[in-house]
DNA sequence: TATTGTTATACTCTATAACTATA
DNA sequence: TATAGTTATAGAGTATAACAATA
């Protein structure tokens, strides 16, 4: 019987090791797992992202995020345009040197997500997805609903 | 259909949104929740563990467990005898404090083992963690083997 | 020779609180 | 009043490499 404490255990073993690959996959392109993930999120974001947004969307703090940005925006990965209808807000984008980077990065953890991938079946995978979005909604409400990140849901923004 | 991506993301978030309501539930008590993870684990193993099998179970590194370990020992829920039969290891262990400690920290997170456990029906927890293991596994062949921590396979050390 | 642990070092991520500017 | 972001600050965890002692 799986009980609380082994299901803990076993998601921040399985989380760690994925970090861990990560890591070497993207270190000889002096970018950390944590900043792919920004990268990947304003990639997939469509348009530009407030830096609430971006945090949110990455499971992160607008602190953390900002220290990112920063990192990122010195090596010229990232803009902070203003906002167009928001003067408090940044508008936050790759690069057209972040989107190159962005797709050389990918190419590097493709590896990574075969691995992955390859430890599930079709159907497991689905199951995996969902169990996932389900605890962590459980934990936190805030977080990306049970559905999985729905576009047709909320269309934009 | 869930891309490698998409698994990786869903991991992530789960894995953040736990750990998150895990330093909130052990903020009050002055420890993290890796400072309980590794608590946890030497009061799982039964016995002192060496540095190095005490990182292994923890999916942790022997560098960053000394760091920790440094931490707790000023505080005095670790000791660090003498190995009885190497002389160049150290026999971690928690101190009668320590245990104490550890069994108020484990109240302090039940609330959290339950949430997450709510999540899931008994079956369904089942395969989380079966697919949990299945993935770190694959993505690190030196963790904990698929079938669980089998105490059976190697005996002892 | 290989292994256990230490030391030094550096850096990212994390997060709170007080603050400014704008909605 | 509430929100977006900044700043200052602090600390934990992470990991590499060189090293000593022991197996």
């Amino acid at each position: 019987m799986a009980q609380g404490h082994d299901i803990a255990i076993a998601l921040r073993g399985a989380y760690l090791a994925l970090h861990r690959r990560s890591e070497s996959a993207f270190a000889a392109h002096g970018v950390t797992a944590d900043q792919f993930v920004l990268l990947a999120t304003l990639s997939r974001g469509g348009h530009a992202l407030t830096q609430r947004e971006l945090a949110r969307r990455m499971s992160s703090d607008p602190s953390t995020v900002r220290a990112m940005l920063v990192l990122l925006e010195q090596r010229g990965l990232v803009g902070r345009d203003a906002h167009p209808t928001d003067a408090r807000a940044r508008a936050v984008a790759l690069t057209a040197r972040g989107e190159r980077a962005f797709r050389q990065l990918w190419t590097a953890s493709e590896p990574v997500r075969e691995q992955v991938l390859g430890a599930l079946q079709p159907d497991e995978a689905e199951t995996f997805v969902r169990l996932l979005a389900r605890v962590a909604h459980r934990l936190n409400p805030e977080s990306v609903p049970v559905g999985g990140p729905t576009p047709s849901h909320s269309p934009e923004e």
